[in-house]
DNA sequence: CAATCCGCTGCAAAAAATGCACCAGTCCGG
DNA sequence: CCGGACTGGTGCATTTTTTGCAGCGGATTG
């Protein structure tokens, strides 16, 4: 749409920090954006950027127009996208920014599955902490976002909450894994290794233990996943995640997942969420509405926090 | 704003029903705003308009696009709005479509106050019954509406309602007029002088007698308050008005009013509303808050409906 | 103190929008 | 049944707008 052109201008500039990066970015010359944003300003009767020595930065009416600008543009994605699903093929590109233990499993099953109908439809997938994830929604870098545990923003509008309880992962010989279910306590008789704290996992783990004289010692801290659970198989440590995270067949891989016991780590909560009161695309909100379903499904919908 | 332009291209040729009458009325050649309308349709893939021999109308993708496009254009406006807001003057536009009843006193008087604190604000005040009303707010042509009685559209969002017991209007020496509160029944045994049914008050009226033996019989009708009033001090017969319609003071005219008993004619209900889920423009919404406190000081608020 | 990065401007070239004249189709009254 | 009055659409010359290039002045940084 060529007539927002402005619009992704502005917002590029906000984004990169300096016209002239901004313009290197958008394929332009500097000269052509300074001077569109300096058109923009003068129909404003205001200044939208303060300039810096080092480039620019919004105003304090920028921080206003950048909030609709950005409105605008997903907005109009979105029209485009209704008006496209009129004729038919459903087309559209939807972003998510996501914790890391969707990203193994259920993430590839549900965009597959999404895919085998609507083959015109592209995704973009970003990794990001529950923090940044919010981020992204609010300044519309994603249409959705898949985190566990901690909602902070009042922007976050929840659209499915399912309770995750939290498993520990250690290898088949282990000798937990006999039990069907295990106890903290028993745990901490093994070395733990545990994702860092910009982790769900982390924080309900750290909660559960706060009120009790249980003390969590990891001997490794890592913020992969991958490599926790590869290590845990070596020394025969213990790790945690969550069932969403683990996949569910009888991997041929050669650890196991059980259940820590409910009276020890509450479950956490896994939630999908969308910016507080957007109208989403009409792709975006269908598969919303699938990845709902199938988490639906899979776990136990939570209803309180 | 230059960016908008060809949104508000698409507007006016919505409204005009011709590119060729839109084009008179932007004051541009038929032939620019053809093509500005055929390279939106190029760019959106989907023709917004149907054609037909005596000029167009919105297809289905239209349909969606004009939502958006008056939503872009009035939020905008108040995106500009909120700007000058910061640097002090209010400065804005308040368009407001309501009743014949708030024209001669209400209107003028909160129009004066507001616009004697801010008077760089304009105003375009539009007499719509009340369905025309509502359908102001729905196409962005109106940000305000005060309106008597029933509400209907979902998308009318009440700021605020207050009961208006209906007035009978007469002459300062009718025999009526000696007491405080006149019943119904009183008023029928002289001429009735009523407005037509596009007016609240005659709503009010008939559903008040609907259940009753009571028969009502004009012998005027007339769409003009005006008018009414008038003629009831003529021929010595009655006429019935609102009370924010009535000038408070010891009005010089010949005519006084009185409230017609209560267990005759139940009170009618005065809303004050918006597009639903719309965000105001900073001048707009102070603006109905003022007005919002003068009903809520003069009349009794209304709760249920 | 030189190197570097920034936003900004004069001027000429390139691109886009506009207006004019005109075409083809449809409707409507005589 | 036909001509006038509408409609939207198109080719072409003209005007307006946007863009790119080269260069200026200022501020930070190593």
């Amino acid at each position: 749409m060529r007539h927002l052109l402005p619009l992704r201008y502005i917002d590029a500039v906000v984004r990169a920090g300096s016209i002239r990066r901004a313009a290197e970015a958008l394929a332009i010359t500097s000269t052509a954006l300074n001077r569109r944003i300096l058109a923009i300003e003068d129909e404003l009767g205001v200044p939208i950027f303060e300039r810096l020595p080092r480039g620019v930065r919004l105003s304090t009416a920028g921080e206003i127009l950048i909030q609709h600008v950005r409105t605008q543009l997903s907005d109009m994605e979105r029209v485009r996208s209704q008006i496209a699903d009129l004729s038919g093929v459903r087309r559209g590109h939807i972003s998510i920014a996501c914790s890391q233990a969707v990203m193994p499993v259920f993430l590839p099953e549900q965009i597959a599955l999404y895919r085998r109908e609507h083959p015109a439809v592209t995704f973009h997938v970003q990794r990001r902490d529950r923090e940044a994830a919010e981020e992204a929604l609010a300044d519309h870098s994603a249409d959705l976002a898949l985190v566990f545990e901690p909602v902070r923003l009042a922007e976050f509008e929840t659209l499915l909450a399912v309770e995750q309880p939290v498993h520990a992962l250690m290898s088949r010989r282990h000798p937990l894994a006999a039990n069907g279910t295990v106890r903290l306590r028993d745990c901490l008789r093994y070395p733990i290794a545990m994702p860092t704290h910009s982790y769900g996992v982390r924080a309900v783990l750290e909660t559960a233990v706060l009120r009790s004289s249980i003390k969590l010692h990891p001997v490794i801290e890592s913020d992969s996943f991958e490599f926790l659970r590869h290590y845990a198989r070596q020394e025969n440590a213990i790790s945690f995640q969550i069932p969403i995270g683990i996949s569910q067949g009888a991997g041929s891989s050669g650890d196991v997942s059980r259940p820590v016991d409910a009276r020890d780590v509450k479950p956490g909560i896994l939630y999908l969420g969308q910016l507080r009161g957007r109208a989403l695309p009409v792709a975006v909100s269908r598969f919303a509405s699938q990845i709902a379903a199938a988490l639906a499904a899979r776990f136990d919908e939570a209803r309180a926090r």
